[in-house]
DNA sequence: TCTGGCTGACGTCAGCCCAT
DNA sequence: ATGGGCTGACGTCAGCCAGA
């Protein structure tokens, strides 16, 4: 085994950890984004069960309150 | 104890969807439930179509409306079932 | 204005473009890193807020029942 | 129309945190007002302590929400169930 | 119109953590 | 303990767009 072959073999194997470091970071990326997304879609839904959890809640009360007095 | 610190706060992304589509699967489960009660102890007397409520129920899980930036984004639904 | 002159003039702004550049890239990381912690906490306090008001509303609804049946 | 949908996804990430502290403060102010008209409506003899609340809501107005990662490892007296 | 401020996306380095 | 998979953070390039 030579110098040069080992440099080569050195050089192979570093290109070769890029390359996959590298599609590794655009995965991900791409899975953060998905997260990011899903937190802000969440946010929504939560805010909309939100909204009509209060009025339901509201609506009986009114409900609750003329029944009773 | 440190089992359920570790596991609320994932470090891979697909862990942290995974356990944020469990809770709102969840929640959106309770507010369904919550809703149809207290609409079946308020109005008994009256029958009424909620066949139409029904299937919006269905098709979009929580009374949540469909947002439209996402929408033109994803294609599809998502199924992060094959993500892990 | 001799090119020697020209050229360190290039120079010189393309790297104060490059260092201002560097410089907004960190502060935009931040805020984005503090945008998702916003959007974390919010669905953590609106998770919150909603489980209350279930709890709310079903405690409610049992004594609109009691009181009603 | 436009501007509504303009201004309801910003491209800065300060105004994206201050567009959802807002809603966050408007959403806390209902949330803390239905359920203070609740407990008055159910229980109006009692007399009870609401300034715990009131100190919790001054208190996260205009500065940074709690952490929730922090609130993950530290087993900090305050959460938010008792809290809200 | 056209530049400067922010941001999206990329590749790279460093480091953590789990399976081996 | 050691390697490999993911992720945090950095610097750079390209592009958008409100404001000069």
């Amino acid at each position: 085994s030579s110098p040069q072959q080992l440099s080569e073999e050195a050089a192979r194997k570093r290109e070769l950890r890029l390359l996959k470091n590298r599609d590794a970071a655009k995965e991900c990326r791409r899975k953060k984004k998905e997260y990011v997304k899903c937190l802000e879609n969440r946010v929504a839904v939560l805010e909309n069960q939100n909204k009509t959890l209060i009025e339901e809640l509201k609506a009986l009360k009114e409900l609750y309150c003329q029944q009773e007095g | 104890m440190s089992f359920s610190a570790i596991m609320a706060n994932p470090r891979k992304f697909s862990e942290k969807i995974a356990l944020h589509n469990q809770k709102q699967a969840e929640e959106t489960a309770a507010f369904e439930a919550i809703l149809r009660d207290v609409s079946a102890a308020t109005r008994p007397p009256q029958k009424q179509h909620l066949q139409l409520s029904q299937n919006i129920t269905t098709q979009y899980r929580a009374g949540s409306l469909p947002n439209v930036n996402q929408m033109a984004n994803n294609p599809g639904p998502i199924n992060l079932q094959t993500a892990l």
